[in-house]
DNA sequence: GAGCATTTGTTTGTGTACAAACGGAACTCT
DNA sequence: AGAGTTCCGTTTGTACACAAACAAATGCTC
């Protein structure tokens, strides 16, 4: 915890920028080191802003429906009939979370959810008729949305793109 | 809108999973053709998923602030005070969002708030000491969450990745 | 300089997100 | 069979996230 001293900041109200020291003749004293930390450069920041584009571009090809919420089908088409507690997990929603969105879902009638039978502390989210022909419709154009996602990259980049992004996952 | 009739899915509450139609042989009727959505494989999803274990990540190195928190601390850092909503759209929050937070780091004395002499309409944000020392002594801590999220590539991988990803923002 | 559009901040309402604590059911292991 | 543990779903509380509607101040234009 020797290494580097309190930070120095240099930045005024006008455009000033912290940047790390790159000056070539002076020996710059090792505490006199300046952080540079630019928020836009950051993987988090990036990550964020990423994810609000899908979502309006979401948004703007399905209205009815929020992604949580078309995910959850999207799992029930797949898989089956799940417990909600694992529909959640297939979907990364927590406990708390999915329970929100069956319960929406489940007021406007696109799931039905019972009592397992073998298991009286699960509870069984199906899918029904309605919901399951609204997915079913809507598979392709949430496959547009995600073309659209990635559209700024050429196909080839959007390939490695979805492999790494994956591995950080 | 006669290119393809209504999806047929051929999945049952066992493992069955949907797919292509594939055959060699058959002439395959146009809309017999079943659409392949796999919910993991969309970016959509990836997206959230490694914002979430980025957010895990942060936490487990920030417990004190949230991101936004502290996105808009070291936004002023950079820039020096600003505007509300002018500190909102340099951290990609709207104006309902930078509110509650400013409002939250206020609270706790790590920002003040004081009407602008030239517009009366503006609010202008800025940096306490004590704010100020917080995100200095945290920058670090930072960069290291950002190098972490990023940590299952390789140095060259990174880069590339962040390229791709600045480019769907 | 009066009218109109824009900008700034606020409020309300809905929908994620997750931590933490809880009661009840199921499992494990002796 | 009984004890400890794990799993299921629920509830509460905090913090985003964004749409929509609003009032006040400002700027722009004719």
């Amino acid at each position: 915890m020797r290494s580097r001293g309190p930070v120095k900041w240099k930045n005024r109200n006008d455009s000033a920028r912290l940047r790390v020291t790159g000056d070539k003749g002076t020996a710059v004293p090792d505490d006199q080191e300046t952080i540079d930390y630019r928020l836009d450069a950051q993987v988090g920041f990036l990550l964020r802003k990423a994810n609000q584009r899908h979502l309006a571009i979401f948004a703007a090809g399905i209205d009815n429906l929020t992604p949580l919420q078309f995910a959850s089908l999207a799992k029930l088409l797949e898989e089956g009939p799940l417990s909600q507690n694992a529909l959640g997990r297939a979907t990364a929603m927590d406990a708390a979370t999915i329970k929100g969105v069956i319960g929406r879902l489940r007021d406007r009638g696109l799931v039905t959810t019972l009592p397992d039978a073998g298991d009286r502390r699960r509870l069984t989210v199906a899918l029904t008729a309605s919901g399951r022909s609204l997915v079913s419709a809507l598979t392709q154009t949430a496959s547009k949305i995600s073309a659209d996602t990635l559209g700024p990259l050429t196909p080839d980049e959007q390939q490695l793109f979805l492999r790494l992004l994956q591995r950080l996952t």
